[in-house]
DNA sequence: GAATTTAGTGTATGTTTTACACTTTTGTAT
DNA sequence: ATACAAAAGTGTAAAACATACACTAAATTC
């Protein structure tokens, strides 16, 4: 026996839902899809999986095609199986989302591609079930938010208190209180304070903090509560 | 433009992981794989996605087809896709996993398949990457059922108090203070007194409880902080 | 009616979360 | 040089929540 006779092989693809944050709001990167249909027109950046590649495997070289960036935050999100879900011929489709480092990217981009960050509020119309895939990313991305820290992965190395403030408000479009959010922030003593500051938006000037990539690896799981009323998310 | 050109194929399967609850300990629902390569050896009751058919769809079907029901718990856990997965020719597998109420189950029983509830801590060995599926699924039901109220779905309608609580015991492995669970479990206002108790278990009996179906809709998303230590939690 | 078994309930203590306002720093404008 | 503006940084008191802990109540069995 060599292969499942009488089943019907479908199409696999992944697609990459690619978050960045610019300091002041959180960001999508969308590409104009270049091949038919919708040739032109809005869409996540995908690929089909080739023979002998794993879904990660995909997910990881769509990204680095498209962003040149590699090791980043990547995550399954789900798989999308609508058997109408592209009107040329069935095919499912594996997502994925991703948190990098706007900056990083800027560096490295690719033109290659039509590519373009939108802010997360003010998204194009995009192809295919792509801006439910991006709902569903959004909501992962705020949930998941709520109890692992994971957002540091849309900062740059250093990043002051307020730079990590204003980028949890973003994301939960809620003011929180700045004495609370250092208190908690640090107790998880996952962040080392620089020497330096950073001195272009304010004339104080704010201490720049690192990650301490080692606790971080250890506590990730360590659920941290930041946001005040988590009942309210889903 | 009828088709994508160039691109491979895949067989997408769905694969169930069905858990149970009968009283004492959890359980998972396995079948004996009525096909080769693995024949008669234990698997995740699954089974190929048909043309037309959504991943959910495919799921149900599957369900339904092993324990004769429909309208339980289910959740997509996640797609699997390494391609040396199936020795035989690549598969894909989106794996769904269920929470039902393990009495019912044994009314509906189909005996189309050997089928056999093995303790969660007592599994046979698996064929191809099943165990990796489980063992994610138990992960995320812990995880999952330390925020939110889903283990009321591996009950029948009617339970007690005792019995809520050491279906959390036996999920967490954990002794809880039963006035701190009673009152934990009460304070969400999702649980409703009945008149008649329940007496096989003791002398003096135990009030039943239904779930509030219309409140644990809506509040579903109340994170319910059940488990003392979450933080231990992946 | 005594003994056994499990159900059911309350309180005091410690911990965590919240709400809230002033001082410090330093660049810019006069 | 001095005053002003703008954002950074810091502490405390009250409330809410989580925890630890032990006895009484009910009903069956012998």
């Amino acid at each position: 026996m060599t292969r499942y006779s009488r089943q019907t092989r479908i199409l696999v693809a992944v697609d990459c839902i690619i978050f960045g944050f610019d300091g002041q709001e959180l960001k999508l990167l969308l590409v104009k899809r270049h091949i038919e249909p919708e040739k032109g027109n809005w869409s996540l950046m995908g690929g089909f999986v080739e023979p002998g590649e794993s879904f990660e495997c995909a997910a990881t070289r769509v990204l680095k095609k498209l962003t040149g960036l590699e090791n980043v935050y990547m995550e399954q999100l789900s798989a999308f199986g609508d058997p109408e879900r592209d009107p040329i011929e069935r095919t499912v489709s594996v997502a994925y989302f991703s948190l990098i480092d706007i900056n990083k990217y800027i560096q490295q981009i690719s033109h290659e591609y039509d590519a373009e960050w939108f802010p997360i509020k003010k998204l194009p119309e995009v192809i295919f079930d792509h801006s439910n895939m991006i709902e569903m990313a959004k909501e992962k991305l705020r949930y998941k938010a709520a109890f692992h820290p994971i957002l540091f992965e849309l900062l740059p190395e250093k990043f002051t208190l307020p730079q990590l403030q204003s980028l949890y408000e973003g994301i939960y479009d809620a003011a929180l209180d700045k004495r609370n959010f250092s208190r908690k922030i640090l107790s998880t003593t996952l962040l080392v304070k620089q020497k330096d500051k950073e001195k272009e938006t304010s004339k104080r000037g704010a201490f720049y903090y690192k990650l301490d990539r080692k606790k971080y690896a250890n506590k990730f799981n360590a659920f941290l509560n930041f946001i005040p009323n988590p009942q309210k998310l889903k």
